[in-house]
DNA sequence: CCCCTTTGTTAAATCGGATTAGCAAGTTGC
DNA sequence: GCAACTTGCTAATCCGATTTAACAAAGGGG
């Protein structure tokens, strides 16, 4: 059975003041005229019982518990989401706030239950994240209260987000193409996604698209043919191994995860086609698959971690929130997927 | 600005009684005798209301907050282990109860002031986790306190552990072998791991040889070599080369983890093996690559979802903790990547 | 010497519930 | 008809802090 805390009552008592005097003492504030002698006494006896102070109790009057909610779909399980909830607790751990981790698995009442059941104990704020980059509409519980919307989006909602840059990385996949000489038999697998079957193609497929023809385009390269499937490996193995049937000789593919990278590796090997040698390959996400794959994939990372960081950064700011979507650029992890285009 | 929340003793006063018959309308107790009627105009007051306790106002009379603190080295980034939050997540939520997720990163002092942080919050109980089954010393703070310790054992401190039952496991992964005809050219890759460089090697290694060894020899099968290596990719890679290398002509290969498969999965292709025509293979972990390696491949599933939801569980349980061991069931996923014995 | 500040401190109220002790009105027992 | 219960409810206290209001004691000015 663990021991009584020691409360402020106690402190104040070893140190001969009233509980008043301890408090303004121990919370240093100087609008209260407290003597030098005194703030030194409770001080030391506090140190010496070693007195902590009971935040639930401070929260009554307060209101703040130094504590943020965390709802999302199912971000925990999704293999590489992880980093968001480590971005998230380190920054809340910096300022000593702590993080109530919650998941409604994409179930609108138990969305609401969850909600209640951080209200009711007394979040200081609340961030709603979903695992994929997609639009939403937040639990009405939600409204007028201090929000983040993490790597997501929601139009009407007052709140900011904090969304991947998807647009400048694919620009950046351009780039990275031109940049090793590619300028023609360059294909995309994966495609925009404009009606997904793959939730998390959404937002991504398009932006991702867009800043790649873009740069490709003003770089005097030819996009051959978009690919539009799913984004997991089966995809890209079946579709790479279709196109190289029908005819095709790819110098470069732009895989729109490394899970259709995978299937495209897959492919190519059948094929007898080496990477870079004959196919330049490069990647969006980061997986950890990306490094491990041979060779290893040059891709542009989904940059969870800072996701994770910049949203529990962004509600300990003091002042209102302002409704900004706020982009966190994708870095280029280049690896050994990307070569000189092929002769021939 | 959210409007003020309703309390009870708003609801008191709309149902026309004291605070007192209020609250023990709502908590529904039946030690203290509350008419019919009364307690029916207080549950319609508190509903046209839309009333909720404040649960930390609550305990800072009842002791309880109904939440729970979640201290692990750094379960999160680890790909898979994730589940064991999802776990952990779902049991809490069935039961009304909330968790605070922390993250230590292994520094002892970071942990220490987490469980500090945790405790002036006035947690139920706290669940001790580690990313990796190992032994472990938890900070003097939790001493005497509620506690459960999640894939991890700690000798001498009260407390009963959750882990895998990686002694079945490698039981199992022998009976596999032994249905499909094996009895000899079987060769572990990953070992014991007695003075491991892989921390999850520890407790796991040792385990699952055991294990593995014991159902072998059982049923008349012989263990040809055992690798000693490091539990990643390039070292399955590596130590199955070298093993072709040397002339050794393997039938079923026991890879310690799916990374270790992975790779040896590379060596065997390189060589012109085929899984399973030539070579058999069963691992342990069923991290994602399991099922995406082709042949997907048979292995012994740690059960990460199942482990995080029994610690809730038991930490929740009415009554005093008995510092037992609770081995989880590795289920066998049976996939692809075991066949009968080549001829030869 | 008295009034007015300034300084240092504390009693008391507050936050939102749970719990203890007690009180009025109605019943029962004899 | 009065003590003894039972029933149904409420006033008051507590939990551990913060905060407001007020109050002594000391110093300064005239």
């Amino acid at each position: 059975m663990p021991e009584r805390r020691v409360t402020m009552a106690d402190v104040a008592r070893k140190a001969g003041v009233s509980p008043t005097t301890a408090s303004f003492a121990l919370s240093g504030r100087t609008d209260m005229r407290i003597s030098d002698a005194s703030r030194r006494r409770v001080l030391e006896a506090a140190r010496e019982l070693g007195y902590r102070p009971n935040v639930t109790a401070r929260s009554l009057r307060t209101k703040s518990t130094q504590t943020i909610g965390f709802v999302s779909d199912r971000i925990t399980t999704t293999p590489f989401a992880g980093e968001v909830i480590r971005g998230a607790l380190e920054a809340a751990r910096e300022r000593d706030h702590l993080l109530f981790i919650t998941e409604a698995g994409g179930d609108r009442a138990a969305e609401s239950s969850l909600v209640h059941a951080l209200l009711d104990r007394q979040v200081d704020a609340v961030i709603y994240a979903s695992m994929f980059t997609r639009y939403v509409t937040p639990p009405k519980e939600l409204f007028g209260r201090r929000v983040v919307l993490l790597n997501c989006l929601a139009p009407g909602f007052d709140a900011p987000s904090v969304v991947p840059d998807e647009l400048e990385a694919g620009r950046d996949a351009a780039r990275a193409l031109l940049a090793a000489g590619h300028r023609e038999g360059i294909w995309a697998i994966g495609g925009h996604q404009a009606v997904p079957a793959t939730p998390e193609g959404i937002i991504a497929g398009n932006e991702r698209m867009r800043g790649l023809e873009e740069v490709l385009r003003a770089g005097g390269a030819r996009l051959d043919g978009v690919v539009e499937c799913d984004w997991n490996t089966p995809d890209g193995h079946r579709e790479v191994s279709a196109l190289l049937a029908a005819g095709h000789r790819p110098r470069a593919l732009v895989c729109l995860t490394d899970r259709v990278s995978m299937g495209a590796y897959q492919a190519l090997g059948e094929a007898g086609l080496s990477v870079p040698g004959d196919v330049s390959v490069v990647s969006f996400d980061d997986q950890d698959i990306a490094a491990v794959l041979r060779p290893a994939l040059t891709t542009l990372k989904l940059p969870h971690y800072q996701l994770g960081r910049r949203a529990v950064e962004l509600i300990l700011r003091k002042g209102p929130l302002e409704a900004v979507v706020h982009r966190v650029p994708m870095p280029l992890r280049e690896r050994a997927s990307i070569g000189a285009p092929a002769e021939g």
